[in-house]
DNA sequence: TGACGATCTTAACTTGGGTTAAGAATATAG
DNA sequence: CTATATTCTTAACCCAAGTTAAGATCGTCA
């Protein structure tokens, strides 16, 4: 399968993208590669791509100021979407950096583009609608874990939920994630051994 | 001024609903007032109806299962949309309760008028797409005050941003949406006697 | 293989929220 | 204006996470 197989194949999972609307899209997608470490999108910078994963794993963190210290926001891997969605649809700079944890490829679309596929199909404005809900959907789960769930839930549920980033990602940007520090989480897993 | 003359310059203001794109939508409007404790929508229940907050106060809650706690998500006031956003768009049973906490009065809207006036203009698709985007910052916002604040400098962000809430909304439930006991947030408001 | 850096765990101590129950302050109704 | 219910605060004790620093483990590469 190709790349482009492969992006045609998501979008037709992800939005009911049809090879008549894939084909309008095609001329627009660009390949990148990422090494670790590499930013997708930097704190203050307007986010102008949508991307498309298709290997690697990505982090948006966010630096507390007091601290100083990184606060994982997102983890996004394989066959996701990976956007600063806020700073993306209203074209404003991010609060945020996202970075590449691996090495990783993704296919991504300028937001121009992107805007004219809207006007072009309802399959793409239908994804545009999905990108939001996704987004959003994102978001609300992230303050559902926090203000319902314990940190021992939370953990507990990435592993269920996530295995894919729990097994590619250092416990310490781990703990970060869950809202904790890395002694924390430690304990929290001390603690599992006997359940 | 009248009701529907709040509702369209809101409207206007919101997403620059125009004099004929507000006529449109009209006949759709319907008004309904709820006394205190009166529900919105409930958990289980689809929610079918987008509402305007001309007067009044909403909660939306959580019940934890394990402690049985309510757990308040979100607090929707005057000139604010209220809206179960994921049932409503999803169209699947809704996880919270919303409920009014004051004797209140909306204008609602049916989903399906809705979608009907996506169709009949783009300023009312822009009205969905806008939706959208405040549920996701709303999420965001939640998932940031949680990820990023300790419960002291959320109690501090409320009482700066919202103080209409903050003054209508008894404090037992202010501690719920910090995601804190009341006798803690006593304590965060005794500590701070002195700054 | 051995040494270095990165990651993870542990220990000791501090801090702040949870829990429970009692009592004080405030509203509300009769 | 009192009685009553609601709301808010306080106290005492417990426990989990924060903090800091040390040391153990793991990986990697010369």
């Amino acid at each position: 399968m190709t790349e482009t197989q492969i992006l045609n194949y998501a979008l037709n999972q992800f939005a009911g993208i049809d090879a008549d609307a894939f084909e309008l899209s095609a001329p627009y997608w660009q390949r990148k590669t990422y090494k670790k470490g590499e930013f997708y999108n930097e704190y203050k910078n307007v986010c102008k791509y949508l991307g498309f994963i298709l290997d690697g794993v990505f982090r948006t963190y966010y630096i507390d100021e007091e601290s100083a210290e990184e606060k994982n926001v997102f983890f996004y891997s394989k066959n996701q979407v990976v956007v600063a969605y806020k700073s993306f649809v209203t074209q404003t700079p991010c609060s945020y950096y996202t970075e590449s944890m691996t090495e990783s490829t993704i296919l991504y679309i300028h937001i121009n583009h992107l805007t004219e596929l809207y006007g072009r199909s309802h399959h793409w404005e239908r994804f545009g609608r999905l990108v939001a809900e996704t987004a959003f959907n994102l978001a609300m789960n992230r303050a559902e874990e926090f203000m319902f769930r314990s940190p021992e839930q939370r953990y507990l549920e990435l592993i269920q939920n996530h295995p894919d980033i729990f097994n590619n990602v250092p416990l310490y940007h781990i703990a970060s994630y869950l809202g904790i520090q890395a002694p924390s989480l430690s304990r929290i897993r001390k603690r599992m051994v006997g359940k």
